[in-house]
DNA sequence: TGGAAAATGATAGTAATACTATTATGTTTG
DNA sequence: CAAACATAATAGTATTACTATCATTTTCCA
């Protein structure tokens, strides 16, 4: 069980003190991940979020800065994570076009329940991460943040997905793009299908986003 | 010329009183274009946008309920005008195939200066479209607000694609898919070389994102 | 075991935001 | 020329996103 082996290590600069070293740091996150999928990101506040805890908003501050660097923290837990699932559900494939597939699969398909981080709930994070994590970029500090290395763990999934594209086909123009086409499209059409399912292809089996996906990619890099 | 015979017209339950209708409307379009540019969405607010036009915020809330709704408003303006350079870019083409390509270029490609739309800087109005755009669906709201029609324009043209696409392909399962696909990603990938360039494919020529997708559509249906 | 350090709670306060409301003044128009 | 309308000027409110201070409780370790 790795819930005894691994833990998530998130950069000590999202955090004033790191929420996984205290009880009420991990019900912190714990309860944030269940108000921010309840109110929003706009709705969310650490007020509601110390009085659902019943703890004060200050005693909130004392873990983050803001609520900003909050959702930021969840997404890099999130993103760090789906890493950890890719590495370790890829290396023990026998090609790189089988370790694209599971990759893919992996960005592309339904989250599943995960127990091994007891505080985390990785079904609700997900659709926290659908709604909401564009916000984590599109702001006016987003290149500051990117200095400060927020974004160092989605990147390297990026990179990772668009080294493995490379390997099977290096002359392939646009490595980069495709993954991120892939990464941020697939979190849209989940989105689009709950909020505006007349421009998504709804009734085209279960595994629509996986299958739309994956033959996006092979068809390009083939 | 066409700055004499249309008009971009835009749902009235978007605003209080139509910005159109007054030259103190117009300057709070037109102003309200610069300052989101330049403060971003959160930095934005009606008091700045007053001091910034001479008037008092209470007159700006005349025209618009909120900033979120102003927003709102703008976004629909741009795909009204997008789907105006649509209609007229692809009626004198000669096959589907031909529209469909017009299309995406639209789409993909860089905005042009046009001078048909005094009060509306169309360049400025694109850069927020790609900064600030997934903030007018990434709402609590979004239902409600979609129930009221809020994102007709935009639904219409990827309707409008996606029926390209089946004229072409009517066996093609994904159309609407890779219309939002196309749409969404073409706008990822200028943020994403303005900010994370790392995780674009720069070096790839001038019209990379135009190219990108332009391939990936054809590959996808053919 | 006792005392310092660390963590949390309780409470207060501030500037800014996102509005609403009221009254006054100027401008248009039938 | 008066009524209607548009805008200005000003004030006020609840909430947000914090910061600050001090008291209490818990932990730890010598």
């Amino acid at each position: 069980m790795h819930n005894l082996a691994i833990s998530i290590r998130i950069s000590s600069d999202l955090f004033i003190k790191d929420p996984e070293s205290t009880d009420l740091g991990k019900r912190i996150i714990s309860k944030s991940i269940e108000l921010l999928d309840e109110l929003g990101f706009e709705g969310f506040t650490f007020k509601k979020l110390g009085a659902a805890i019943g703890s004060p908003e200050s005693s909130v501050y004392r873990y983050f800065e803001s609520k900003h660097k909050l959702l930021i923290y969840l997404v890099c837990w999130y993103w760090s994570w789906i890493e950890y699932k890719m590495v370790f559900g890829t290396i023990n494939k026998s090609s790189d076009l089988e370790r694209l597939k599971t990759a893919i699969e992996i960005l592309t398909k339904p989250i599943k329940v995960d127990n091994s981080f007891i505080h985390v709930n990785e079904v609700l994070l997900n659709k926290i991460v659908v709604s909401e994590a564009t916000k984590v970029f599109h702001t006016k500090a987003v290149d500051e943040e990117n200095d400060q290395g927020y974004f160092a763990v989605y990147k390297r999934i990026v990179q990772r997905v668009s080294d493995l594209i490379s390997a099977i086909n290096p002359d392939y123009k646009y490595p980069n793009m495709l993954v991120t086409t892939v990464i941020e499209g697939a979190h849209q059409q989940v989105y689009f299908a709950d909020h505006l399912s007349s421009i998504t292809d709804k009734k085209r089996g279960k595994n629509r986003v996986y299958s739309f996906y994956t033959e996006l990619v092979c068809k390009m890099i083939s």
